[in-house]
DNA sequence: CCTATTTTTTCGATATTATCGAAACTATTT
DNA sequence: AAATAGTTTCGATAATATCGAAAAAATAGG
């Protein structure tokens, strides 16, 4: 159904990524199983476009400016980074702790916003990355309140792994963490991805009672999970009823 | 040159912009002059691969979410953002002003990094657009270094339009005054592009005696103009002189 | 500095495949 | 409910993407 052509274009932009930014004709073509002179008409086109660009003393590809110009519409025009943008920062300021926002994306968690608790910051960093949601706040915060029969797709597809000695390495103990996190409000990581660091977070409603995103405290587990995790919890929970209040929930419906 | 199908597929996504987030079928055959059957095929191959989305309530199509993640990988790796952030972050907050910094890209300047200056800020806003340089100070920064004849190509082929009653609107008194910036060190504007709003900058230099970036300080005329005019522009100088040290700028060559 | 090797680019023939028109289908408007 | 506007499917056809081969360019080796 897809067209040939333009399939292998997508196939090709989708090689890069943090870990291999730049890519050689070469290496193209065999990586996906294609002609050289093929791969080269196509390169040759999304080059011309903007899309890729070329560095011919290094003869290597990588993402072109198009792409990021395009890619901050997406952001931009994204209606709980609207929202939530003036919320995240007021939480961050209180709590002292960073924040983040992700939408539920193809199975992951997409990091679309970001706020720093101190002083000065730069925008750009730390969006886009996706976050495997199992294994964070961030994720199981959506998956503990989406649709039971999409819940259950993600996680018997989901390659279950596991990161630290408090990674949930089974459908039931995930299943489990969730039914205390609709009953708690939010969701827990103990450092089940990353070895020293926690985050809670908690989910974003929009109109017609739909998941929007959700929104994550992270940082050290001793920041996180001190003392201090009653305090955060609170700010957190009562940041995305604002979030959510501002997207147009309406949980009366 | 181009292959036809893929050309058409990376036509449809430019469509796409902060002022039109969103198209419907129609609109893109219409305003491609291509036949819906043909667009409809080229929309599905992108929407499966994520590149656009579909609303199927609405019928319209907008970026997709693949496009803001390959996107984000852009500015990640882009050089002069890893090293100008730390220093962009240190200008913000001794001068109290925001600040910018953008890469010459295909006859514009696409902004890549923003440091804000007060409190906690959120990243992803403001990165992406592209600037119009022959009116700005972040542009006329780059255009004042640049080779001559990458700088009279580009203002041959430049639209002029007067946007405030400062504008520069002949050629000739935009060399004047790139030469001015020669002798100065950095560019000013004095409103040129929106009423009220000042900038100054200056060229971010690479290894190579390469102009990589231009970074500026903006904000509203009389904070940037004002009687602190000489602070700011030393400050801004002694940083781009910092990143460029960092890049790799060796001048001595 | 010249040769060998690897990688990239060009080009034309061929068969695959993108395109188009028409028709079926769906949604919206009056 | 009927009419209109917009979307999706499908098969025939001709346009065009693909491929192999050869030329060109760049790097590595001697």
């Amino acid at each position: 159904m897809a067209i040939q052509s333009i399939q292998r274009a997508l196939d090709i932009i989708c090689l890069f990524s943090k870990s291999r930014p730049t890519c050689r004709l070469t290496d193209i073509a065999n990586r996906l199983g294609l002609k050289i002179s093929t791969v080269h008409g196509i390169v040759s086109t999304l080059e011309q476009n903007g899309f890729l660009q070329y560095d011919s003393h290094l003869r290597q590809y990588s993402i072109g400016s198009k792409i990021f110009e395009l890619g901050a519409h997406f952001s931009t025009n994204l209606q709980v980074n609207l929202h939530a943008r003036d919320y995240v920062q007021t939480l961050a300021e209180r709590t002292g702790c960073s924040n983040r926002i992700g939408i539920w994306d193809k199975n992951s968690v997409l990091i679309t916003l970001f706020a720093f608790p101190e002083g000065v910051t730069t925008s750009v960093h730390n969006i886009g990355p996706r976050i495997t949601p199992y294994c964070t706040a961030i994720g199981r915060a959506m998956l503990a309140f989406m649709e039971e029969d999409d819940c259950m797709a993600y996680l018997e597809q989901e390659k279950i792994v596991r990161h630290t000695k408090y990674t949930l390495t089974t459908i039931d103990a995930i299943l489990d963490d969730l039914e205390e996190i609709r009953k708690r409000g939010y969701a827990i990581n103990r450092g089940e991805l990353t070895w020293g660091r926690a985050g809670l977070a908690a989910p974003i409603w929009g109109p017609g009672e739909k998941i929007e995103a959700s929104l994550a405290v992270i940082g050290a587990t001793e920041r996180i999970l001190g003392e201090n995790i009653n305090n955060l919890a609170t700010e957190l929970v009562e940041t995305v009823s604002m979030i959510s209040d501002s997207l147009g929930y309406n949980p009366g419906q």
